[in-house]
Order: C-alpha cells, then sequence, then structure tokens
DNA sequence: CCGCACATGCAACCCGGTTGCAAACTGACA
DNA sequence: TGTCAGTTTGCAACCGGGTTGCATGTGCGG
C-alpha cells in the first residue's frame, strides 16, 4: 500500500466505499509524518465536521487502512498504515515517542515493537509500544 | 516498598505526608491486583470526593509510589509501585494486557518490558508495552 | 490560643469523544 | 431519466473523564 497507487485505489483496496470525506482524511493522513490527533486533523480539514472526521477514522481502523494508538497525551492518535498487504502484521509495526515538554509525539520508523512470549491463552489483537520522555530538541534545550 | 512495612511509612519513604485520604487511596491501591481508573477508585472509596482521588494520585505519581499507563480503554489506570527502592527503574516495569471482549486490564507480571535501542538524542522517562487482545477467558468463549 | 500552610469537598467547567436525527447524496433499477 | 433505498454527512446535543477555583477544615509551629 505504498506509492504508485492513488488514495481511492487504497480505499477500495481495504474494501472501502471511497467517499470524499474518506479520500480527504486519508490523504491528509499520508502526507503527514507525524501521528495527529482528532483535533488535529478537524483543524487540518476546516471543511469536514468533527463527527464526520471521527466516523471515517473508525472505518478507516475497522478496515485497516490506519493505525491508532495512545501516547500520553490523553487523546487517541492516528497513522496511516503503511504495510505493503492490507493486513498489517503486528511485527510491523515501529515504536512511538511521546515528548513530555513539546507534547510531540514521534515515528520512530526504525525500531520495531518487540514482540513478547505471553502467558497461555492470551490472544494478541494490536500492541502499543510508546516510550515517554524528552525528544532531541528538548533534552538539548534542556541540558 | 513491599511487605513489612505499613502503608503510612510507605508514604514516608517517598517523601510524602500521610493523610487519611492517601492512605486510603495507597492502601486500597496495594489491596488490588489489577490496574484501576480512577472511576473505578471513586466506586471503591465512595467517602472520598472525585478531585480528592484525583490530586491524591496525583501526588503519589509524582513522587513515585504508583504508576499510571493508558490502556486502550480511554481512561488512565493506576497500579501500585512494588519495587524495592524508592526509585523504580524503567526495565523493573511489566507489560499490561487489555481485554477488548471484557474491558478489564490485565498485569503480565511476568514479562517485563523489553527495552529498545532509541536513536540518538531520545532522553527516556517511561514506556508504556501494552498487548490488546482477548483474555484467555474471553478467547476460550468466542472458541 | 492564633495564624499559616496544606488538604479536602463541592460545584462548576473543559474537552475529546460519541450519538440521534434530519438532510444530502449515490447507485441500482424500472 | 425518474424514483426509491441505503449510505454518508452535518448539526446539535450529549456523556464522562479529567481538571480547576474557591471556600472550608485540619494540623502544626509559634
Amino acid at each position: 500500500m505504498t506509492d504508485g497507487t492513488t488514495i481511492e485505489q487504497q480505499l477500495q483496496a481495504h474494501g472501502i466505499h471511497p467517499t470524499a470525506a474518506r479520500i480527504l482524511v486519508l490523504q491528509k493522513l499520508s502526507e503527514l509524518t507525524h501521528p495527529v490527533s482528532m483535533t488535529e486533523l478537524e483543524t487540518e480539514l476546516e471543511t469536514m465536521d468533527k463527527s464526520t472526521i471521527f466516523r471515517t477514522l473508525n472505518v478507516l481502523l475497522e478496515h485497516h487502512a490506519i493505525h491508532s494508538f495512545e501516547d500520553g497525551s490523553g487523546s487517541t492518535k492516528y497513522e496511516i498504515c503503511r504495510c505493503e498487504s492490507t493486513v498489517c502484521r503486528v511485527e510491523n509495526r515501529h515504536i512511538h515517542f511521546y515528548c513530555e515538554e513539546c507534547r510531540r509525539t514521534f515515528c520512530i520508523e526504525d525500531v520495531k515493537i518487540p514482540i513478547v512470549a505471553l502467558p497461555e491463552g492470551y490472544h494478541i489483537e494490536t500492541i502499543n509500544y510508546t516510550v515517554k520522555g524528552l525528544c532531541p530538541e528538548c533534552s538539548r534545550r534542556q541540558a
């Protein structure tokens, strides 16, 4: 699901009926290099209603076109899924970093989530690995 | 900070002035074997006001007597810190499991958070490793 | 006993997320 | 092409976790 395909094709590949709203949201998410909150999307897409964004994100989530996770900021963050296939495996997911100073959330694309062995019986759906602390910029400023 | 010491002593060891509210909250957290939300604490401690619980939890957090983290439930969860020393190292922290079916959060005490190497410059404060999926009970029921 | 700093309760508030409902749109079919 | 059913969207209202301001209570040093 990387470049070469249009947003519309990406939606269809995930079995999502491509509407204006869905194209716009996915478009925006694919442009951004960092995860965003619903509120941030709201300001990026002023024409679109909050509830529409909310429902659109849910559709995209259900069809695994995007991921969501919680950094420690209080609001859920969303990012486009850049897997090759339409199903994204846990092993391919990267970790995130939340800076407690500037409150930005970073994708650490290079570092994949380490998978642990759980006790018998647990069925893993998804994993969230988020590090909190100071980003390079802020820790330099503090020093 | 394990057994043998009273709740009051534990508070003092963390440099916290032991008041009735703080003792009650820490007491409750030490009894419980699973992480709880503020709301859950509210119902457990009916006498105490929501805002008092909120501020108490913050005091306990600042002095590292407890931990907080977000499973995917929307509300922050709190659990007592069972480290030996007054400072709890990241390496000692365990992972959590959130069941999307029964909405319970489990401590997987046996499994410690795997530590990854971050790119230069990031300063780690804390890490949240939470697995979402089905707990043993619910996945058996579904089968 | 007084005064001060800190702790608590109450009520109001903020805001992210969520829902009900009516209008707008789309696509299938006559 | 016109019509109807199902889907999508916007609007407004709501919900609940979290947070704050302020007045009252409590404990301690002087």
